[in-house]
RNA sequence: CCCGCCUUAGCUCAAUUUGGCAGAGCGUUGGACUGUAGAUCCAAAUGUUGCUGGUUCAAGUCCGGCAGGCGGGACCA
């Protein structure tokens, strides 16, 4: 497979790569490393699914994948004591596994390393060179924002910048809300004689509530490990706007884990509405913003593939 | 280290001058209405009033101690 071709398939499904000619550079290099970090989480949910996908994706390209389960990340974020979250990052390896990562996929707690001379004197050089606004700034979408902010909120994003450096990466990759700690690394690498890693950032998918995103605080998720019954409780439950296609997250849970794997996606419905339907992507949209298509049909058929979809997962879960 | 203020349901806050059954909004759950959800209407659930000791027939309310938060002061050889 040459470059570009390669190029365009990471392209595929993310908002932004910063930048491509760099990345170009790094699909050159014997073996480049990708990596993603997440904060240990009670639940895995379709919002963690979509960078695990793209991280699927370059592993097949070549490319070596390491996640960091950051405990201490989640730990200054206030999510509970260091011996709780390494439990649940445990639990999330197993996750993160039964989505389909190989082998060869390298998982690294966080504080397994971040507390090496080498590393916070990294994250001391970083703290010299980021305002306590800047820093706390791009934080916005990551930190619970409490009331009572802490100096915990300014470590966390040096701390990732330096996770950076540690883990030796090419791609840094992870959704959207990092997009304000990936820029300030790479404005602040290059000052402490590193060089920054490729960045690409997935979209964020909205909430089952239709809240802007999903995600395991405010419960409007679908868990990679919930069973057929509650998959299917909560699309019932769903914010699906009738003809609106924008931020309606049953819809994009179609073009995300349907239509990615497949080019139609069969609709059953009643003989009185109109009967079994089968369509593509395009026609699916243009049915659905039509009114042709009621958000009842669609999320019966959304149900129905994303529990066939989940299905490996859950056997996987059961017998790990 | 000192002084002041704050802490009540998952969240935001109420609880008559002067102790008397702890409430509302939002959220949650359930119903009604829609062939989904939402919106709207109806209904329900939820509390160690931060912890602790005391005064009182009776304490969210008064007094003491502790913890946490916020603000100020002091210390700066």
């Amino acid at each position: 497979m040459d470059i570009d071709t390669k190029i365009n398939l990471i392209k595929e499904g993310t908002l932004e790569v910063i930048n491509l000619e760099e990345l170009k550079e790094k699909l050159e290099k014997e073996s480049p490393i990708a990596y993603t970090g997440y904060e240990p989480s009670g639940k895995i949910h379709l919002g963690h699914a979509i960078t695990v996908m793209k991280l699927k994706q370059l592993q097949n390209l070549g490319f070596k994948i390491k996640i960091l389960l950051a405990d201490y990340h989640a730990y200054l974020n206030g999510k509970g004591t260091l011996e709780e979250i390494e439990k649940i990052a445990k639990y999330n390896e197993k996750c993160f596994r039964a989505l389909g990562l190989d082998d060869s996929t390298e998982f690294i707690l966080g504080s397994t390393f971040q507390t090496k001379p080498e590393y916070t004197d990294k994250v001391y050089n970083l703290a010299t060179l980021t305002t306590l606004v800047r820093a706390k700034r791009s934080m916005d979408q990551v930190s619970r924002n409490s009331e009572n902010p802490k100096v915990a909120d300014a470590m966390y994003p040096l701390m990732q910048i330096a996770d950076m450096v540690a883990l030796d990466v090419d791609v840094a990759l992870g959704g959207m809300e990092q997009r304000k700690i990936q820029m300030l690394a790479r404005e602040n690498l290059p000052k402490i004689g590193k060089n920054p890693p490729v960045c690409i950032h997935t979209p964020l998918l909205h909430g089952l509530d239709g809240d802007e995103k999903m995600s395991s605080s405010k419960g409007n998720f679908i868990a990679i490990d919930d069973k057929e019954s509650e998959i299917k409780k909560k699309i019932n439950k769903s914010f699906c706007p009738i003809k609106e296609v924008d931020g309606n997250p049953i819809i994009e849970l179609a073009m995300h884990f349907i239509f990615t794997n497949q080019e139609k996606i069969l609709i059953e419905r009643p003989e009185k509405f109109g009967g079994n339907l089968e369509l593509s992507e395009k026609e699916l949209i243009d049915m659905y913003s039509s009114g042709e298509l009621h958000p009842m049909d669609l999320k019966n058929g959304v149900s129905k593939y994303l529990i066939e979809y989940l299905a490996d997962v859950r056997k996987f879960m059961e017998n790990n």
